[in-house]
DNA sequence: TTGAAAGCGCTAACAC
DNA sequence: GTGTTAGCGCTTTCAA
């Protein structure tokens, strides 16, 4: 395994270094005998081109880098599998940036295609990684999406679903089952899709003319031991509610399992819905309802606007709104 | 954002690139006052040095790359995390090597290697990506380390759980109970957990005196849907297991959930044991009886075993077994 | 303590 | 169609 380089299967076709980098990238430039010989020479050879080598020269890492808080949470890693699929796909790898929210390490990944170690950033959070003003022009900002969420700068591409219509049809299907006294469990209260479906929740009942209990809203974040937590809070409030929101599945099943502790039977002492549709949401106990997000289509339309970005194509849109769906199970029920 | 280099910063502190290069990669060589310079004149210039530069000319690339069958999988996300974690932490980036499965991907991202993208390989596979035979020196092996599964070369280092003893451990449980019809799904029979974990439940039963019925082993793969299938063929069987040992947790939150659906309650009618204890499995309903692994634990050890490695510095064993346990909870139950 | 200079392995004008 | 050559931005002898 010594290392080979252009130069040495130069010397074994009996060419010149230009000739090979030709052979290579240029086909059209070279006959296709000399490109044959080539070829053989390097497969003889065992030749890999030295990709920093490349990079250095092309200033293109052919790296994308993946900012996102969790990655064992499990909407973000299928998410993750989108992405992955399309980057190799179109010839790039993705570096893993996995931040556990510490704004600290959003920034030191962001960093990376400041060091050239990647061409673009996949950010999964609300908040810009470096630093730019509202008018800062497009042209200074790194290549960069946002996926289902919103960093706030105006010129920044977005993939997401319409979060707040989601939390209206959540809502809707608890209204329609005749439920009134609703909790909900947020994510990250600054977490631009926890607000909108919060939104949603608030313009639905107004909608519904009932009125939202600001008390019966328990702020925390999208994990399930957060669920588990918010869960026997809500119960010891003086009003109980009769249905809960669970602004992610993961929070759902930690609010079942609490409710279950508790003694209450999901769906017939209070109904419970959630959102992701993460795979293992039909697998619960009761199967849960849920408004289904395209995980793994945002990840994929994330990368390949980001690509596209890389390369100099900017889309007319700078937000992509993906379809959602209410998925309706075994976890919420008409009231009695 | 112009590209501000080496040089840039060199001009402004007036002094030549090498020592600009010194000031920061050897501190010690250069005069404080000097250095200070340098270090002012780069904040001020915005300075970040190029990656790809320094790559090549010190022939490390600075990243690693983790091949995993599938990255959205409850068990391998934790383990990940930890990789991330120490990889970050002593300056390194991870890329992202999800198969599918797929052996060409497989050798895809192990060539990464090759072409300097990556400076060594976490492999959560059982086989090896690149050719080697049984008897090639350790020399001529990229820096590898082997994550739960054993790619068969002796010389690759290895990190895993005493997955037999992990099978028996199981098994051991479910026999106290008084089960001695016991059901079990695997994962892929080429995987080397599922072998060794298989043969920790033929030995326990042996050990017990019970005979192990080859007719009650589905053979599978990790994932929740095929636990879904299996516990359905089970049920079929003339003679029916009073216990299922799922060698995955995922394996058993399918297991369960069509253990449900046909009427059965666990564990009342049927037992269940998981294997991993993924975060979700003391949410399942009920909450899962299950072998602990340390997939965080699993993640470091892999990586600063890696790191060194890369660093030239072979450990003197080549396994290293890190501790399961047996977790009780609420998914068996004594036989009535 | 500092600087000059030679590359790392490759690409891409540009000339032949 | 093929070869020469000048770097990409940095590190690192070696000399001053």
């Amino acid at each position: 395994m010594e290392k080979v380089g252009i130069k040495d299967i130069a010397a074994r076709a009996g060419v010149s270094i230009a000739t090979v980098s030709h052979a290579f990238r240029n086909p059209g430039r070279v006959s296709d005998k000399t490109r044959a010989r080539v070829l053989e020479a390097a497969s003889e050879l065992g030749y890999t081109p030295n990709r920093q080598a490349v990079s250095l020269r092309t200033a293109r890492s052919g790296n994308i880098v993946v900012i996102i808080p969790d990655i064992a949470d499990s909407y973000n890693s299928e998410i993750i599998k989108g992405i992955e699929a399309v980057a190799r796909n179109r010839g790039y790898a993705v570096l893993l940036g996995d931040t556990q929210g510490a704004e600290e390490r959003e920034r030191e990944f962001a960093n990376m295609v400041q060091s050239q170690q990647a061409d673009g950033i996949i950010l999964m959070s609300n908040n810009v990684p470096f630093d730019i003003e509202p008018d800062t022009p497009i042209e200074d900002i790194p290549p960069i999406v946002n996926g289902c969420e919103f960093a706030g700068h105006p010129g920044i591409l977005s993939v997401s679903i319409d979060d707040k219509q989601g939390g209206k049809d959540a809502i809707n299907h608890l209204l329609e089952l005749g439920h009134r006294d609703i909790g909900v469990i947020t994510g990250d209260r600054n977490s631009t899709s926890t607000q909108r479906r919060l939104e949603g929740f608030r313009e639905a009942m107004h909608e519904a003319g009932a009125e939202p209990d600001e008390n019966l809203i328990i702020y925390g974040t999208y994990e399930a031991d957060m669920g588990e937590a918010a869960a026997t809070e809500l119960l010891v409030r003086k009003k109980r509610p009769t249905a809960i929101f669970c602004l992610s599945d993961e929070l759902a099943l930690g609010c079942m399992y609490s409710l279950r502790t508790a003694g209450f039977s999901v769906p017939d002492d209070i109904s419970v819905i959630g959102f992701d549709d993460i795979a293992f949401a039909r697998y619960f106990s009761p199967p849960l309802t849920t408004i289904a997000q395209p995980a793994e289509a945002i990840g994929r339309t994330c990368t390949e606007l980001l690509l596209d970005l890389i390369d100099g194509k900017r889309p007319k849109s700078n937000r992509f709104i993906l379809p959602h769906a209410l998925i309706v199970r075994s976890s919420t029920k008409r009231i009695n």
